[in-house]
RNA sequence: GCUCAGGUGGUGGAAUUGGUAGACACGCAGGUCUCAGAAGCCUGUGCCUAACCGCAUGGGGGUUCGAGUCCCCCCCUGAGCACCA
């Protein structure tokens, strides 16, 4: 290795020049299996856009990049990875217009990524370079799909989507703007397709658990707690008056208001409905059915905020307390996804509930006391029953436990507990996603194929298709990977299946339960019993399939045998920390922790939770401090930005903006003083001539002061590392460096050290000088500097002295000094004699080595 | 509407958790070098002042010898949730 022959401090030849010997020399390989303790640290891999690198990238990868490449300084074996969540939508969309196959512009779109990282100096493995869309990578994603089938976790249901008749397409939720297509123009509907759901709500209790054994951000901890919503109840059965319909069943957080209940609410999807609905009620329950129908929840939301409706549908229900015959609405603020769907209203005690009831004068009367005597309504709030015979005088939280155990006994209801979180629709319309390892067969064929398969559920996974019961039978996991088929064309199938519904070879097969093997069948059956006639699933998985579980394939990327191998998890375990956007607050991680779980209940990782340490990096807002945009031409480009100062003043200004977890602005200026802080620290150790700065010695020592300041940094320096504070670290950094060029000469084994402290952050400067100022080998296989805690104390103190609470002067002294010194040299101190002269002294307070209050009258 | 997180110089931000508010950097001003400019270097820079005094961490009140930090009320900004019974 040698540096560069830059006289001056050229970052446009000594960064290339770097980077092509990390490039050769693999030097941040991680190694399996090795002897050190390992520490993981992870960044959320990007998906590669065609605008190419967004400056909020490098903020967090620089972020993790400075950790890893201290943690290498400090010992430990790290595994550092990237890779391309390269599945989505703005590839297949690029395919429609082109006609060019989604992998050859996403493949484009990886090349300028790589391009892009390797320019800021990432102390990447690429060795372990994953790619979503590579069959290698998500046969495993199949597979882990399977395990999650196989274990009945995975079911199939109509669920609405957005459907444009127009486009003769569905449409993500983020294409529809306003009840339009973003593309066009054209009304979009709902439709119902079949759709895959994942149970993710068995796991609800598991995942709110979880997250009291994780370091995370407490706002990203509460966002999942909100989503999960789990709400604790009862489930009340109503008599219906005509009792040949049944009972109806509601849930409730309030079974201690049920006396109070003068209605009941069903969504208007309600299945009943249709029953319960009398002929003169028909036609306008009817009407009302329809409108709540064309509307999506969306707009149901926002409607609603303004105001309830609702339908009297002309039958009654009993209340099980006290047999009271309660009439039955219809109204879309009750929504069909939740509980069961319909509510005992309460309007004396529930905010909506009343709303409802005024709009419609049905009575309020109330059932709980307000502690106070207060008389206002609706009162959500905590007190004791009223109006309730046999309940009244009990405090509210007794009645709830009081009221669902006798309604139990009753036969008449349970406790019970609600989750807003639904299931997982998993299935997309789309062609560029991993396609799902299933084949439809006929009812009869399965259960041939389950006398020969181990790994089927327990309940078939079915489905009803024009009055035909269709199995989901899976592929082997030997017959994975599944590829995407080539298609003519990346168009939608005008039916609302995905482009691979038109791709009759790959579509309709034969199939051989047994093995996996497929031929068209057009082909005709080929011979022996194993084989059945089959649909192919034509349904992709969703974006976040592939990145639900990438963090574990980093550790062992290239097994053929398995995701990774026993060894690889034992060793590396889950990331010890993982840095990314607040944007995935949710979803991503909640999808992951899912997966992981599943994976853990399976014996397949060793661990319940993978993500032990979170942490968001802030948004990098433009320079006029709104969200960069193109529209606003506000967006700052790593490339030109490394172009005009490098990828190490890049790196540093990122940094030094602010606490990474705040939400800053870009200041072009601001990155002149952190080039500035590089430069000078090259002209420290390097002259005009290119040859090392005479300035330099092998004998001179550091003034004591800033003996004690090199020392006081080497260990904030460290510190902060560890807490990612990166700007107090450049500026204790900076600090020294001022106080470095005021020494007289400087030697040369501070330079070496402050290279050393510096190289995480700015790592093509520190490579280069370090070779410079004569040290073998380089900078990152250096042991991290120590600081001498002995170093750290000083001789003098500075003391603060205050009258009366009031800074007016301070003084260095002995760090023996005693409070009757100080008390002294405050009287004889020029700027605090004034303050003290005349006065008689009541107390003083002395703060030991930094404050001496002096309270006179 | 609800729940969080924040409001510190002209700007980005520091402040050992109750002990010198404004570190570091940007910007600005003056100086130095230069034929000149750029770069560099030196000095200054919260506000008000000639200076002292005084004032100052969104506003108001409180606790304390002492409050950016703790407590109460209000205002503003950002994020998330938004009929979940």
């Amino acid at each position: 290795m040698k540096p560069t022959d830059c006289t001056d401090y050229d970052f446009l030849k000594i960064e290339p020049h770097w980077q092509a010997i990390w490039e050769q020399a693999r030097p941040f390989r991680a190694e399996n299996g090795s002897a050190k303790p390992k520490f993981y640290v992870l960044d959320m891999f990007p998906y590669p856009s065609g605008a190419g690198l967004h400056i909020g990238h490098p903020e967090g990868y620089t972020a993790t990049d400075i950790l890893a490449r201290y943690k290498r300084a400090r010992g430990f074996n790290v595994l550092h990875p990237i890779g391309w969540d390269a599945f989505g939508l703005p590839a297949e969309q690029h395919a429609v217009k082109t006609g060019t196959h989604p992998a050859s512009n996403t493949q484009n779109n990886i090349a300028n990524f790589r391009r892009q990282i390797k320019a800021l100096g990432f102390s990447y493995d690429w060795d372990r370079e994953i790619d979503t869309t590579d069959p290698e990578y998500f046969r495993w994603t199949q597979w882990i799909f399977l395990q999650l089938f196989k274990r009945g976790l995975a079911y199939v249901d109509e669920r609405p989507v957005w459907w444009c008749p127009e486009l003769r397409t569905v449409l993500a939720n983020e294409e529809v703007i306003d009840g339009k297509s973003e593309v066009g123009g054209f009304p979009v509907e709902r439709k119902n397709l079949r759709q895959w759901v994942l149970r993710i709500t068995a796991y609800a209790d598991q995942l709110l658990d979880g997250l009291k054994d994780v370091d995370w951000p407490d706002s990203t901890k509460r966002m999942q707690e909100a989503w999960i919503g789990r709400s604790e109840g009862a489930e009340v059965v109503f008599k219906l008056e005509n009792a040949a319909l049944g009972d109806l069943k509601i849930f409730t957080t309030r079974p201690d208001t049920l006396f109070g209940c003068t209605y009941m609410v069903l969504a208007p999807e309600h299945p009943l409905v249709p029953a319960l609905t009398g002929d003169a009620q028909r036609q306008a329950v009817e009407a009302y059915r329809k409108v709540a129908a064309a509307k999506s929840d969306v707009d149901r939301m926002s409607d609603a905020a303004k105001e309830k409706t609702g339908v009297f549908i002309g039958s009654y229900a009993l209340n099980p307390v006290n047999g009271a015959r309660v009439p039955i609405w219809i109204a879309d603020y009750v929504l069909m996804g939740y509980g069961t769907g319909a509510i005992m209203a309460v309007p004396a005690h529930d905010e909506r509930d009343h709303e409802f009831a005024v709009k419609y004068r049905l009575p309020i009367p109330r059932v709980i006391a307000a502690a106070g005597g207060n008389e206002q309504l609706p009162y959500a709030g905590e007190g004791k029953l009223v109006n309730s015979p046999g309940y009244d005088g009990l405090d509210w939280a007794e009645a709830k436990k009081k009221i669902t155990a006798d309604l139990a006994a009753k036969g008449a209801g349970k406790g019970t507990v609600n989750y807003k979180l639904r299931d997982w629709l998993f299935s997309r319309q789309r062609y560029w996603g991993e396609p799902f390892p299933i084949v439809w067969v006929g009812e009869a064929d399965y259960a041939r194929a389950a006398k020969r398969r181990g790994d089927l559920p327990a309940q078939p996974v079915t489905f009803v298709e024009n009055g035909v019961t269709l199995c989901a039978l899976p592929l082997p996991e030997t017959a994975l990977p599944l590829p995407l088929p080539d298609v003519q064309s990346y168009l939608p199938s005008g039916t609302g299946e995905s482009p691979l519904a038109n791709v009759g070879e790959w579509l309709d097969i034969w199939f051989d339960a047994e093995t996996g093997a497929a031929v068209p069948a057009s082909q005709g059956k080929p011979a022996g019993d194993t084989w059945v006639r089959g649909r192919r699933e034509t349904n992709t998985m969703p974006q976040w399939a592939g990145s639900c579980w990438y963090y574990l394939r980093y550790l062992d990327p290239q097994n053929a045998a398995t995701f990774a191998s026993k060894d690889a998890l034992n060793y590396w375990g889950v990331p010890d920390l993982y840095v990314g956007g607040a944007e995935h607050a949710v979803l991503h991680l909640l999808y992951a922790r899912f997966w992981h779980k599943v994976l853990f209940d399976l014996g397949a990782v060793p661990q319940a939770e993978p993500f032990k340490r979170l942490f968001h990096q802030g948004i990098i807002l433009g320079e006029d401090g709104q969200k960069m945009s193109k529209s606003r031409g506000n967006v700052v480009n790593p490339d030109d930005i490394i172009r005009d100062y490098g990828a190490d003043t890049l790196r540093l200004y990122l940094m030094f903006l602010g606490p990474l977890e705040a939400m800053k602005p870009w200041n072009p200026k601001g990155i002149e003083g952190v080039h500035r802080f590089l430069r000078k620290f090259w002209r420290e150790c390097i002259g005009e001539d290119g040859r090392l700065n005479p300035r330099l010695s092998e004998t001179a020592v550091l003034s004591a002061g800033t003996e004690k300041l090199l020392h006081e940094t080497i260990k904030k320096v460290g510190e902060d590392i560890e807490g990612l504070r990166f700007n107090t670290a450049i500026s204790q950094m900076m600090i020294l460096l001022n106080a470095l060029l005021k020494e007289p000469a400087l030697p040369r084994r501070v330079a070496v050290t402050f290279t050393q402290m510096l190289a995480p952050f700015a790592p093509h400067l520190a490579e280069e000088l370090w070779l410079r100022l004569g040290q073998p080998g380089s900078v990152m296989s250096a042991v991290w500097p120590v600081y001498d805690p002995a170093r750290l104390v000083a001789s003098t103190m500075t003391i603060v002295f205050q009258v009366n609470g009031k800074h007016r002067g301070d003084a260095q002294v002995p760090t023996d000094s005693t409070e009757a010194d100080l008390i002294r040299i405050a009287n004889e101190h020029p700027k605090v004699s004034p303050h003290l002269s005349g006065k008689s002294l009541k107390r003083t307070i002395y703060v030991k080595g930094k404050l001496l209050n002096l309270l006179v009258v």
